[in-house]
DNA sequence: GGATGATTCAAACGAGCGTTTGAATCGGAC
DNA sequence: GTCCGATTCAAACGCTCGTTTGAATCATCC
Protein backbone atom coordinates (compact mmCIF):
# COMPACT_ATOMS: atom_id res chain seq x y z
CA UNK A 1 0.00 0.00 0.00
CA UNK A 2 1.35 3.14 -0.74
CA UNK A 3 1.35 6.47 2.04
CA UNK A 4 -2.15 7.39 1.48
CA UNK A 5 -2.31 9.49 4.50
CA UNK A 6 1.47 9.79 6.24
CA UNK A 7 1.12 13.29 4.24
CA UNK A 8 0.16 15.75 2.33
CA UNK A 9 0.16 13.81 -0.92
CA UNK A 10 0.30 16.48 -3.61
CA UNK A 11 3.31 18.03 -1.99
CA UNK A 12 5.49 17.53 -4.73
CA UNK A 13 4.52 19.58 -7.30
CA UNK A 14 5.06 22.86 -7.88
CA UNK A 15 3.14 25.19 -9.59
CA UNK A 16 -0.47 25.31 -11.11
CA UNK A 17 -1.39 27.04 -14.58
CA UNK A 18 -4.98 27.57 -15.16
CA UNK A 19 -4.59 25.39 -18.39
CA UNK A 20 -7.26 22.31 -17.80
CA UNK A 21 -5.28 19.90 -18.97
CA UNK A 22 -1.75 20.72 -17.95
CA UNK A 23 -2.83 21.25 -13.79
CA UNK A 24 -2.76 19.27 -10.53
CA UNK A 25 -4.43 15.76 -10.73
CA UNK A 26 -5.80 16.99 -7.78
CA UNK A 27 -6.63 20.12 -9.17
CA UNK A 28 -8.06 18.57 -12.14
CA UNK A 29 -10.17 16.25 -9.96
CA UNK A 30 -11.71 18.96 -8.11
CA UNK A 31 -12.76 21.09 -11.29
CA UNK A 32 -14.05 17.66 -12.90
CA UNK A 33 -15.78 16.90 -9.79
CA UNK A 34 -17.70 20.29 -9.42
CA UNK A 35 -18.75 20.22 -12.83
CA UNK A 36 -20.14 16.58 -12.84
CA UNK A 37 -21.86 17.05 -9.35
CA UNK A 38 -23.58 20.40 -10.22
CA UNK A 39 -24.68 18.66 -13.51
CA UNK A 40 -25.97 15.07 -11.68
CA UNK A 41 -25.86 15.79 -8.84
CA UNK A 42 -23.84 12.88 -5.64
CA UNK A 43 -25.21 10.17 -6.38
CA UNK A 44 -25.55 10.16 -10.28
CA UNK A 45 -21.80 10.79 -10.85
CA UNK A 46 -19.36 7.85 -10.48
CA UNK A 47 -16.24 8.19 -9.98
CA UNK A 48 -15.31 6.36 -13.61
CA UNK A 49 -16.92 9.42 -15.32
CA UNK A 50 -15.46 11.84 -13.43
CA UNK A 51 -11.89 10.53 -13.49
CA UNK A 52 -12.24 9.80 -17.14
CA UNK A 53 -13.29 13.77 -17.60
CA UNK A 54 -10.83 14.67 -15.48
CA UNK A 55 -7.90 12.77 -17.45
CA UNK A 56 -6.85 11.22 -14.69
CA UNK A 57 -6.87 7.30 -13.23
CA UNK A 58 -9.27 6.02 -11.48
CA UNK A 59 -7.73 4.86 -8.73
CA UNK A 60 -6.79 9.05 -8.02
CA UNK A 61 -9.92 10.02 -6.16
CA UNK A 62 -9.21 7.32 -3.71
CA UNK A 63 -5.28 8.29 -3.51
CA UNK A 64 -5.68 11.71 -3.25
CA UNK A 65 -8.94 12.64 -1.41
CA UNK A 66 -9.40 8.88 0.42
CA UNK A 67 -13.22 8.24 -0.81
CA UNK A 68 -15.87 9.95 -2.95
CA UNK A 69 -17.59 11.67 0.01
CA UNK A 70 -14.56 13.16 1.15
CA UNK A 71 -14.05 14.40 -2.35
CA UNK A 72 -17.52 15.99 -2.10
CA UNK A 73 -16.49 17.68 1.07
CA UNK A 74 -13.45 19.11 -0.52
CA UNK A 75 -14.94 20.19 -3.62
CA UNK A 76 -17.31 22.40 -1.16
CA UNK A 77 -14.40 23.55 0.95
CA UNK A 78 -12.26 25.14 -1.65
CA UNK A 79 -14.50 27.65 -2.51
CA UNK A 80 -16.60 27.76 0.85
CA UNK A 81 -14.16 28.55 2.85
CA UNK A 82 -13.10 31.72 1.73
CA UNK A 83 -16.45 32.73 0.46
CA UNK A 84 -17.97 32.62 4.09
CA UNK A 85 -14.80 34.32 5.09
CA UNK A 86 -14.85 36.86 2.95
CA UNK A 87 -18.54 37.24 4.19
CA UNK A 88 -17.74 37.59 8.03
CA UNK A 89 -15.08 40.23 6.67
CA UNK A 90 -17.29 42.41 4.82
CA UNK A 91 -20.12 42.59 7.71
CA UNK A 92 -17.24 43.44 9.55
CA UNK A 93 -16.19 45.89 7.65
CA UNK A 94 -20.19 47.46 7.11
CA UNK A 95 -20.64 47.27 11.15
CA UNK A 96 -17.25 49.57 11.62
CA UNK A 97 -18.77 52.30 9.27
CA UNK A 98 -21.77 52.45 11.78
CA UNK A 99 -19.56 53.38 14.19
CA UNK A 100 -21.58 51.80 16.72
CA UNK A 101 -25.46 52.64 15.42
CA UNK A 102 -26.62 49.63 13.85
CA UNK A 103 -25.75 48.78 10.18
CA UNK A 104 -28.61 48.64 7.86
CA UNK A 105 -30.62 45.79 7.12
CA UNK A 106 -29.98 46.30 3.10
CA UNK A 107 -25.94 46.74 4.04
CA UNK A 108 -26.23 43.64 6.02
CA UNK A 109 -27.40 41.47 3.27
CA UNK A 110 -25.35 43.30 0.52
CA UNK A 111 -22.40 42.07 2.20
CA UNK A 112 -23.98 38.43 2.20
CA UNK A 113 -24.81 38.79 -1.65
CA UNK A 114 -21.55 40.37 -2.76
CA UNK A 115 -19.11 37.71 -1.72
CA UNK A 116 -21.39 35.12 -3.86
CA UNK A 117 -21.40 37.19 -6.64
CA UNK A 118 -17.57 38.20 -7.09
CA UNK A 119 -17.46 34.12 -7.11
CA UNK A 120 -20.31 33.46 -9.50
CA UNK A 121 -18.30 36.05 -12.14
CA UNK A 122 -15.36 34.69 -11.25
CA UNK A 123 -13.94 32.15 -13.83
CA UNK A 124 -10.90 30.99 -12.32
CA UNK A 125 -13.13 30.06 -9.15
CA UNK A 126 -15.46 27.97 -11.04
CA UNK A 127 -17.72 31.32 -11.84
CA UNK A 128 -21.49 30.10 -11.11
CA UNK A 129 -21.02 26.56 -11.69
CA UNK A 130 -20.06 26.23 -8.07
CA UNK A 131 -22.91 28.18 -6.46
CA UNK A 132 -24.85 26.19 -8.76
CA UNK A 133 -23.51 23.07 -7.14
CA UNK A 134 -23.87 24.85 -3.53
CA UNK A 135 -27.46 25.80 -4.01
CA UNK A 136 -28.12 21.83 -4.93
CA UNK A 137 -26.48 20.24 -2.16
CA UNK A 138 -28.21 22.73 0.28
CA UNK A 139 -31.12 20.34 -0.86
CA UNK A 140 -29.72 17.03 -0.77
CA UNK A 141 -30.59 14.83 1.63
CA UNK A 142 -27.50 12.99 2.36
CA UNK A 143 -26.55 13.40 5.91
CA UNK A 144 -22.94 13.78 5.43
CA UNK A 145 -23.85 16.50 3.24
CA UNK A 146 -26.00 18.49 5.52
CA UNK A 147 -23.69 17.83 8.63
CA UNK A 148 -20.66 19.27 6.48
CA UNK A 149 -22.76 22.18 5.53
CA UNK A 150 -24.19 23.19 8.58
CA UNK A 151 -20.76 23.56 10.33
CA UNK A 152 -19.63 25.70 7.12
CA UNK A 153 -22.34 27.87 7.72
CA UNK A 154 -22.51 28.02 11.29
CA UNK A 155 -20.03 31.06 11.96
CA UNK A 156 -21.41 32.93 8.99
CA UNK A 157 -25.15 32.74 9.83
CA UNK A 158 -24.51 33.38 13.62
CA UNK A 159 -22.65 36.41 12.95
CA UNK A 160 -25.48 38.32 10.37
CA UNK A 161 -28.18 37.25 12.59
CA UNK A 162 -26.79 39.30 15.32
CA UNK A 163 -26.20 42.09 13.11
CA UNK A 164 -29.70 41.63 11.60
CA UNK A 165 -31.39 41.38 14.80
CA UNK A 166 -29.58 45.35 15.50
CA UNK A 167 -30.88 46.68 12.61
CA UNK A 168 -34.25 44.76 12.56
CA UNK A 169 -35.39 45.35 16.53
CA UNK A 170 -38.91 44.87 15.74
CA UNK A 171 -38.69 41.08 14.84
CA UNK A 172 -38.05 38.78 17.84
CA UNK A 173 -34.76 35.98 17.42
CA UNK A 174 -37.36 34.04 16.62
CA UNK A 175 -39.24 35.40 13.30
CA UNK A 176 -35.62 36.58 12.34
CA UNK A 177 -34.59 32.61 12.03
CA UNK A 178 -37.43 31.73 10.03
CA UNK A 179 -36.70 34.88 7.88
CA UNK A 180 -33.48 34.32 7.29
CA UNK A 181 -34.45 30.73 6.76
CA UNK A 182 -36.30 31.75 3.99
CA UNK A 183 -33.48 34.34 2.53
CA UNK A 184 -31.51 31.58 2.09
CA UNK A 185 -34.18 29.36 0.58
CA UNK A 186 -34.78 32.31 -2.17
CA UNK A 187 -31.03 32.61 -2.26
CA UNK A 188 -30.08 28.82 -2.74
CA UNK A 189 -32.79 27.89 -4.76
CA UNK A 190 -32.17 31.13 -6.85
CA UNK A 191 -28.33 30.18 -7.78
CA UNK A 192 -29.04 26.46 -8.25
CA UNK A 193 -31.86 27.41 -11.26
CA UNK A 194 -30.68 28.33 -14.51
CA UNK A 195 -32.87 25.65 -16.21
CA UNK A 196 -35.75 25.75 -12.96
CA UNK A 197 -36.15 29.26 -14.36
CA UNK A 198 -37.73 28.10 -17.81
CA UNK A 199 -40.69 27.04 -15.51
CA UNK A 200 -42.07 30.11 -15.75
CA UNK A 201 -40.28 30.47 -19.76
CA UNK A 202 -40.54 33.64 -21.25
CA UNK A 203 -37.33 35.21 -19.68
CA UNK A 204 -36.17 36.39 -23.20
CA UNK A 205 -33.21 34.07 -24.61
CA UNK A 206 -31.37 36.24 -26.14
CA UNK A 207 -30.71 38.45 -23.08
CA UNK A 208 -27.77 37.69 -21.09
CA UNK A 209 -29.76 37.28 -17.36
CA UNK A 210 -26.22 37.00 -15.77
CA UNK A 211 -25.71 36.83 -12.05
CA UNK A 212 -25.55 40.28 -11.63
CA UNK A 213 -28.67 41.54 -12.96
CA UNK A 214 -30.26 38.14 -10.54
CA UNK A 215 -28.74 39.66 -7.65
CA UNK A 216 -30.22 43.02 -8.38
CA UNK A 217 -33.61 41.65 -8.38
CA UNK A 218 -33.90 39.39 -5.75
CA UNK A 219 -32.22 41.71 -3.60
CA UNK A 220 -34.84 44.43 -3.23
CA UNK A 221 -37.42 41.21 -2.94
CA UNK A 222 -35.22 40.11 -0.05
CA UNK A 223 -35.29 43.89 1.93
CA UNK A 224 -38.44 43.55 1.35
CA UNK A 225 -40.01 40.36 2.79
CA UNK A 226 -37.25 41.31 5.77
CA UNK A 227 -38.53 44.25 6.53
CA UNK A 228 -42.08 43.60 6.56
CA UNK A 229 -43.87 43.62 10.06
CA UNK A 230 -43.78 40.78 11.90
CA UNK A 231 -46.56 38.42 12.40
CA UNK A 232 -48.56 39.96 15.30
CA UNK A 233 -48.91 43.14 14.02
CA UNK A 234 -51.25 42.01 10.85
CA UNK A 235 -54.54 39.99 11.09
CA UNK A 236 -54.32 36.47 11.65
CA UNK A 237 -54.70 35.27 8.16
CA UNK A 238 -57.38 33.09 7.80
CA UNK A 239 -55.85 29.67 6.34
CA UNK A 240 -57.70 26.83 5.84
CA UNK A 241 -61.12 28.29 6.77
CA UNK A 242 -63.89 26.07 5.16
CA UNK A 243 -65.10 26.39 1.64
CA UNK B 1 -44.58 -13.13 -19.49
CA UNK B 2 -47.93 -11.81 -17.64
CA UNK B 3 -49.89 -9.03 -19.70
CA UNK B 4 -48.06 -5.98 -18.03
CA UNK B 5 -49.38 -3.39 -19.76
CA UNK B 6 -52.35 -4.42 -21.26
CA UNK B 7 -54.62 -2.94 -18.91
CA UNK B 8 -54.20 -1.24 -15.68
CA UNK B 9 -53.44 -4.03 -13.23
CA UNK B 10 -54.67 -2.91 -9.97
CA UNK B 11 -57.88 -3.05 -11.65
CA UNK B 12 -59.26 -6.60 -9.47
CA UNK B 13 -59.48 -4.81 -6.35
CA UNK B 14 -62.59 -2.91 -4.85
CA UNK B 15 -61.84 -1.73 -0.98
CA UNK B 16 -58.88 0.14 0.30
CA UNK B 17 -58.57 1.01 3.80
CA UNK B 18 -56.16 3.25 5.44
CA UNK B 19 -54.13 0.18 7.17
CA UNK B 20 -50.63 0.37 6.25
CA UNK B 21 -50.45 -3.16 5.69
CA UNK B 22 -53.62 -4.68 4.46
CA UNK B 23 -53.87 -1.93 1.77
CA UNK B 24 -53.32 -2.43 -2.16
CA UNK B 25 -50.38 -3.39 -3.35
CA UNK B 26 -49.61 -0.79 -5.21
CA UNK B 27 -50.76 1.97 -2.60
CA UNK B 28 -47.73 0.29 -0.47
CA UNK B 29 -45.75 0.95 -3.03
CA UNK B 30 -46.58 4.38 -2.89
CA UNK B 31 -46.39 4.75 0.64
CA UNK B 32 -43.16 3.57 0.92
CA UNK B 33 -41.92 5.16 -1.96
CA UNK B 34 -42.89 8.83 -0.63
CA UNK B 35 -41.17 7.92 2.28
CA UNK B 36 -37.79 6.32 1.16
CA UNK B 37 -37.71 9.33 -1.38
CA UNK B 38 -38.13 11.79 0.92
CA UNK B 39 -35.80 10.78 3.17
CA UNK B 40 -32.92 9.82 0.99
CA UNK B 41 -33.40 10.88 -2.38
CA UNK B 42 -34.40 9.17 -5.36
CA UNK B 43 -30.73 8.41 -6.36
CA UNK B 44 -30.03 6.62 -3.15
CA UNK B 45 -33.16 5.20 -2.40
CA UNK B 46 -32.65 1.12 -3.91
CA UNK B 47 -36.35 -0.70 -5.13
CA UNK B 48 -34.61 -3.25 -2.88
CA UNK B 49 -35.20 -1.46 0.34
CA UNK B 50 -38.21 0.13 -0.85
CA UNK B 51 -40.46 -3.16 -1.61
CA UNK B 52 -38.80 -4.60 1.69
CA UNK B 53 -40.54 -1.20 3.37
CA UNK B 54 -43.60 -1.47 1.71
CA UNK B 55 -44.06 -5.54 1.94
CA UNK B 56 -44.31 -6.31 -1.34
CA UNK B 57 -42.10 -8.41 -3.92
CA UNK B 58 -38.88 -6.86 -5.56
CA UNK B 59 -40.90 -7.34 -8.89
CA UNK B 60 -43.72 -5.65 -8.10
CA UNK B 61 -42.67 -2.23 -8.52
CA UNK B 62 -41.75 -3.09 -12.47
CA UNK B 63 -45.16 -5.08 -12.74
CA UNK B 64 -47.23 -1.81 -11.52
CA UNK B 65 -45.29 0.76 -12.60
CA UNK B 66 -42.88 -0.45 -15.24
CA UNK B 67 -39.77 1.15 -13.68
CA UNK B 68 -38.27 3.40 -10.78
CA UNK B 69 -38.33 6.37 -12.71
CA UNK B 70 -42.14 5.68 -13.71
CA UNK B 71 -42.70 5.15 -9.98
CA UNK B 72 -41.18 8.12 -8.95
CA UNK B 73 -43.47 10.01 -11.01
CA UNK B 74 -46.37 8.05 -9.93
CA UNK B 75 -46.09 9.27 -6.44
CA UNK B 76 -45.52 12.80 -7.20
CA UNK B 77 -48.45 12.96 -9.56
CA UNK B 78 -50.70 11.66 -7.01
CA UNK B 79 -50.58 14.27 -4.81
CA UNK B 80 -49.93 16.94 -7.16
CA UNK B 81 -52.05 16.72 -9.54
CA UNK B 82 -55.39 17.11 -7.26
CA UNK B 83 -53.13 20.16 -5.40
CA UNK B 84 -52.34 21.85 -8.17
CA UNK B 85 -55.96 21.70 -9.52
CA UNK B 86 -57.32 22.79 -6.32
CA UNK B 87 -55.14 25.70 -6.50
CA UNK B 88 -56.34 26.65 -10.10
CA UNK B 89 -60.16 26.56 -8.41
CA UNK B 90 -58.78 28.72 -5.05
CA UNK B 91 -57.98 31.24 -7.85
CA UNK B 92 -60.58 31.29 -9.89
CA UNK B 93 -62.93 31.84 -6.25
CA UNK B 94 -60.99 34.31 -5.94
CA UNK B 95 -61.29 36.42 -8.75
CA UNK B 96 -64.68 35.99 -8.93
CA UNK B 97 -64.91 37.46 -5.61
CA UNK B 98 -63.16 39.80 -6.90
CA UNK B 99 -66.06 40.95 -9.52
CA UNK B 100 -63.80 41.94 -12.24
CA UNK B 101 -61.40 44.24 -10.14
CA UNK B 102 -58.00 42.21 -9.90
CA UNK B 103 -57.40 40.22 -6.86
CA UNK B 104 -55.48 41.64 -4.06
CA UNK B 105 -52.10 40.31 -3.88
CA UNK B 106 -52.17 38.56 -0.73
CA UNK B 107 -55.53 36.93 -1.72
CA UNK B 108 -53.09 35.56 -4.71
CA UNK B 109 -50.81 34.43 -2.83
CA UNK B 110 -52.77 32.47 0.10
CA UNK B 111 -54.75 30.33 -2.64
CA UNK B 112 -51.59 29.46 -3.69
CA UNK B 113 -50.45 28.16 -0.19
CA UNK B 114 -53.83 26.81 1.33
CA UNK B 115 -53.67 23.85 -0.92
CA UNK B 116 -49.97 22.88 -0.02
CA UNK B 117 -51.27 23.80 3.42
CA UNK B 118 -54.17 21.08 3.56
CA UNK B 119 -52.04 18.80 2.43
CA UNK B 120 -49.36 18.65 4.97
CA UNK B 121 -52.00 18.58 7.39
CA UNK B 122 -54.09 15.93 5.72
CA UNK B 123 -51.71 12.64 6.90
CA UNK B 124 -54.24 10.29 4.86
CA UNK B 125 -52.57 12.53 1.81
CA UNK B 126 -49.35 12.07 3.43
CA UNK B 127 -48.69 14.91 5.52
CA UNK B 128 -45.87 17.03 5.22
CA UNK B 129 -43.77 13.64 4.33
CA UNK B 130 -45.13 14.90 0.17
CA UNK B 131 -44.09 18.16 0.66
CA UNK B 132 -40.63 17.44 1.57
CA UNK B 133 -40.07 15.26 -1.27
CA UNK B 134 -41.41 17.85 -3.38
CA UNK B 135 -39.29 20.49 -2.51
CA UNK B 136 -36.54 18.18 -2.90
CA UNK B 137 -37.54 17.22 -6.39
CA UNK B 138 -37.65 20.75 -6.92
CA UNK B 139 -33.88 20.70 -6.51
CA UNK B 140 -32.97 17.28 -8.07
CA UNK B 141 -30.77 17.67 -11.49
CA UNK B 142 -31.81 14.79 -12.98
CA UNK B 143 -33.85 16.41 -16.21
CA UNK B 144 -37.04 13.50 -16.31
CA UNK B 145 -37.64 14.76 -13.16
CA UNK B 146 -37.24 18.08 -14.17
CA UNK B 147 -39.08 17.89 -17.27
CA UNK B 148 -42.13 16.41 -15.46
CA UNK B 149 -42.53 18.95 -12.80
CA UNK B 150 -41.95 22.31 -15.72
CA UNK B 151 -45.34 19.93 -16.84
CA UNK B 152 -47.29 19.42 -14.10
CA UNK B 153 -46.68 23.34 -12.76
CA UNK B 154 -46.87 25.13 -16.14
CA UNK B 155 -50.77 25.58 -16.39
CA UNK B 156 -50.98 26.21 -12.44
CA UNK B 157 -48.06 29.18 -12.64
CA UNK B 158 -49.32 30.73 -15.39
CA UNK B 159 -52.41 31.25 -14.47
CA UNK B 160 -51.14 32.68 -11.33
CA UNK B 161 -48.79 35.13 -13.21
CA UNK B 162 -51.71 36.52 -14.99
CA UNK B 163 -53.38 37.13 -11.60
CA UNK B 164 -50.47 38.82 -10.02
CA UNK B 165 -49.50 40.51 -13.37
CA UNK B 166 -53.23 42.85 -12.43
CA UNK B 167 -52.81 42.87 -9.00
CA UNK B 168 -49.23 44.06 -9.14
CA UNK B 169 -49.32 46.73 -11.68
CA UNK B 170 -45.87 48.19 -11.45
CA UNK B 171 -44.20 45.14 -12.17
CA UNK B 172 -42.93 44.16 -15.60
CA UNK B 173 -43.59 40.76 -16.69
CA UNK B 174 -40.27 39.99 -16.57
CA UNK B 175 -39.80 41.24 -13.00
CA UNK B 176 -42.27 39.38 -11.51
CA UNK B 177 -41.33 36.06 -13.34
CA UNK B 178 -38.46 36.80 -11.36
CA UNK B 179 -40.37 37.01 -8.13
CA UNK B 180 -42.32 34.34 -8.90
CA UNK B 181 -39.08 32.08 -8.89
CA UNK B 182 -38.25 33.97 -5.66
CA UNK B 183 -41.55 32.80 -4.19
CA UNK B 184 -40.93 28.88 -5.44
CA UNK B 185 -38.01 28.99 -4.18
CA UNK B 186 -38.40 30.12 -0.71
CA UNK B 187 -41.68 27.92 -0.48
CA UNK B 188 -40.36 24.70 -1.86
CA UNK B 189 -36.76 25.25 0.08
CA UNK B 190 -38.95 25.67 3.49
CA UNK B 191 -41.14 22.67 2.85
CA UNK B 192 -38.10 20.45 1.85
CA UNK B 193 -36.60 22.22 4.97
CA UNK B 194 -37.13 20.59 8.49
CA UNK B 195 -33.57 19.23 9.90
CA UNK B 196 -32.24 22.41 7.64
CA UNK B 197 -33.72 24.26 10.22
CA UNK B 198 -30.86 23.14 12.26
CA UNK B 199 -28.85 25.04 10.52
CA UNK B 200 -30.03 28.15 12.42
CA UNK B 201 -30.60 26.25 15.52
CA UNK B 202 -32.25 27.89 18.18
CA UNK B 203 -36.32 26.87 16.92
CA UNK B 204 -37.24 26.27 20.66
CA UNK B 205 -37.03 22.12 20.20
CA UNK B 206 -40.41 21.34 22.58
CA UNK B 207 -42.38 23.86 20.62
CA UNK B 208 -44.76 22.62 17.65
CA UNK B 209 -43.69 24.29 15.05
CA UNK B 210 -46.36 23.06 12.27
CA UNK B 211 -46.69 23.73 9.11
CA UNK B 212 -49.32 26.64 9.65
CA UNK B 213 -47.47 28.11 11.94
CA UNK B 214 -44.38 27.83 9.26
CA UNK B 215 -46.74 29.54 6.59
CA UNK B 216 -47.85 32.42 8.78
CA UNK B 217 -44.69 33.46 8.87
CA UNK B 218 -43.64 32.87 5.39
CA UNK B 219 -46.72 34.47 3.84
CA UNK B 220 -46.12 38.24 5.02
CA UNK B 221 -42.28 37.03 3.91
CA UNK B 222 -43.26 36.86 0.66
CA UNK B 223 -46.42 39.63 0.33
CA UNK B 224 -43.54 42.72 1.44
CA UNK B 225 -41.25 41.21 -1.14
CA UNK B 226 -43.95 40.80 -3.92
CA UNK B 227 -45.15 44.25 -3.43
CA UNK B 228 -41.61 45.65 -3.15
CA UNK B 229 -40.32 48.65 -5.62
CA UNK B 230 -39.04 47.50 -8.94
CA UNK B 231 -35.81 47.52 -9.73
CA UNK B 232 -35.47 50.98 -11.75
CA UNK B 233 -37.39 52.50 -8.53
CA UNK B 234 -34.81 52.55 -6.30
CA UNK B 235 -30.87 53.53 -6.95
CA UNK B 236 -28.83 50.80 -8.80
CA UNK B 237 -27.23 48.95 -6.38
CA UNK B 238 -23.51 49.47 -6.20
CA UNK B 239 -22.46 45.62 -6.21
CA UNK B 240 -18.49 44.59 -6.85
CA UNK B 241 -17.25 47.82 -6.41
CA UNK B 242 -13.32 47.71 -5.23
CA UNK B 243 -12.92 48.28 -1.68
C1' DG C 1 23.24 6.28 -10.18
C1' DG C 2 21.10 3.90 -6.75
C1' DA C 3 17.91 4.46 -2.93
C1' DT C 4 13.51 6.41 -1.48
C1' DG C 5 9.09 7.92 -1.19
C1' DA C 6 5.25 9.94 -3.85
C1' DT C 7 2.33 9.10 -7.57
C1' DT C 8 0.16 6.60 -11.42
C1' DC C 9 -1.59 2.58 -13.46
C1' DA C 10 -4.27 -1.73 -15.01
C1' DA C 11 -6.76 -5.06 -12.98
C1' DA C 12 -9.58 -7.05 -9.99
C1' DC C 13 -12.86 -7.40 -5.82
C1' DG C 14 -17.25 -7.98 -3.70
C1' DA C 15 -21.43 -5.85 -3.36
C1' DG C 16 -25.54 -3.83 -4.85
C1' DC C 17 -28.16 -2.09 -8.53
C1' DG C 18 -32.64 -2.09 -11.83
C1' DT C 19 -34.77 -5.28 -14.44
C1' DT C 20 -36.44 -9.78 -16.42
C1' DT C 21 -38.06 -14.39 -16.31
C1' DG C 22 -41.09 -18.25 -15.85
C1' DA C 23 -43.39 -20.78 -12.74
C1' DA C 24 -46.68 -20.69 -8.71
C1' DT C 25 -50.80 -18.78 -6.82
C1' DC C 26 -54.94 -16.39 -6.55
C1' DG C 27 -59.91 -15.15 -7.44
C1' DG C 28 -63.93 -14.63 -10.04
C1' DA C 29 -66.81 -16.23 -14.28
C1' DC C 30 -68.82 -19.78 -16.49
C1' DG D 1 -64.82 -27.70 -10.95
C1' DT D 2 -62.36 -25.76 -14.48
C1' DC D 3 -60.51 -22.22 -16.87
C1' DC D 4 -58.04 -17.69 -17.38
C1' DG D 5 -56.20 -13.43 -16.70
C1' DA D 6 -54.22 -10.85 -12.93
C1' DT D 7 -50.93 -10.95 -9.46
C1' DT D 8 -47.13 -12.68 -6.60
C1' DC D 9 -42.91 -14.96 -6.02
C1' DA D 10 -37.89 -16.68 -5.88
C1' DA D 11 -34.19 -16.61 -8.65
C1' DA D 12 -31.26 -15.00 -11.73
C1' DC D 13 -29.25 -11.66 -15.39
C1' DG D 14 -26.00 -8.34 -16.79
C1' DC D 15 -24.10 -4.35 -15.33
C1' DT D 16 -21.98 -0.61 -12.73
C1' DC D 17 -20.60 0.92 -8.52
C1' DG D 18 -16.76 2.52 -4.90
C1' DT D 19 -12.78 0.68 -3.33
C1' DT D 20 -8.38 -2.01 -3.00
C1' DT D 21 -4.19 -4.06 -4.58
C1' DG D 22 0.53 -4.52 -5.99
C1' DA D 23 3.49 -3.51 -9.46
C1' DA D 24 5.34 0.23 -12.57
C1' DT D 25 6.83 4.91 -13.04
C1' DC D 26 8.45 9.31 -11.69
C1' DA D 27 11.03 12.94 -9.22
C1' DT D 28 14.36 14.01 -5.85
C1' DC D 29 18.29 13.78 -2.84
C1' DC D 30 22.71 11.73 -1.37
Amino acid sequence: MAGRLTSSPGAARKSAQPDPTSADTKTRILDAAEQLFMEHGFEATSLRQLTTAASVNLAAVNYHFGSKEELFQAVLTRRLDPMNQERIELLQKVEREAQGKPASCEKILFAMLIPALRLARDERRGGSNFLRLLGRAYADPAPFIRHFLSEQYAEMIGRYKEAFLRALPQLSRQELTWRLHFVMGALSYTLAGTDALKLFAQVAPGEKENDELLLQRLAPFLVAGLKAPPLGDTRKLELVSGD
